[in-house]
DNA sequence: ATAATATTAGTAATGATTACTATTTTTCTA
DNA sequence: TAGAAAAATAGTAATCATTACTAATATTAT
């Protein structure tokens, strides 16, 4: 099954690379929906799930009942607030042989990870203190 | 709202602890039915949620649509074999302060933390060798 | 242009989880 | 120890995210 041209696929993944927001599925769909009104939410699914089969993002599953997506492929690790369940990038070093190092306790062969931090973010402390 | 004792929930706890395979809610369900035929399965998702919340278990998102819990809440990751689905305890040395590393990077607190590794087993593997 | 194949919109179906409610259990206290 | 207050339950209905289905449309190779 080769792959052909999409115009959906094209302006799904147009609209992703804006965002730094690890939007789901659905806000895709709303998002997508101001330049094509008639996609469907079950098209924006199927090419999600197809560009990250692909590697051109990622589907991350933070624990909050819905499939998030990063447009950003590259090695980097995720925050998220359990206040407000906001998602944040986390650049850290030193964590580039860290599949190596838990190659050693893996029979098998590790080929990706998928790290998340959790705690409550500066808004969120910031609120509370308000309180 | 204190806490009261249910028999329910102790049998669910008991169940969980014995087992190292991090089963789904409705393996859970199925497995106490054998010791109390009508425990109902919102039963079940209401103590396992309970448990999580008050730090006795952990539930985890692995990214298979279905919550995982693990009875297990001593720091360690895991290792997710994307062929079988299959999840294993990974006891990794030399993490324990993977959380002071990322608060340099975090403005905010961070409490807890989840490290999935994605991969094939050795089970697999072989299989795949066979084939 | 045509044929082959992928993709789509729209809708129905599924599966996991949560919500609701009347009844039962637990626990506190008189 | 009985009886009241609060929490928990079973059973069922509802919700939400995701997937499956299908007839029509779009893309691509010849």
């Amino acid at each position: 099954m080769s792959l052909k041209y999409s115009k959906q696929r094209e302006l799904i993944y147009d609209f992703l690379k804006e965002r730094k927001d690890h939007p789901t599925a659905d806000v895709v769909y709303q998002g997508v929906k101001n330049h094509l009104p008639n996609i469907s939410l079950g098209t924006v699914y199927r090419n999600l799930m197809l560009l990250s089969e692909l590697g051109e993002i990622q589907k991350l599953n933070i624990g909050d009942g819905a499939d998030h997506f990063d447009p950003v492929t590259k090695d980097h690790n995720h925050f998220i607030c359990k206040k407000c369940g906001k998602i944040f990038d986390l650049d850290m070093d030193g964590m580039e042989d860290i599949e190596k190092v838990a190659a050693r306790y893996v029979k098998g062969n590790i080929e990706s990870h998928k790290f998340f931090f959790y705690g409550i973010c500066e808004d969120c402390l910031a609120k509370m203190r308000d309180d």
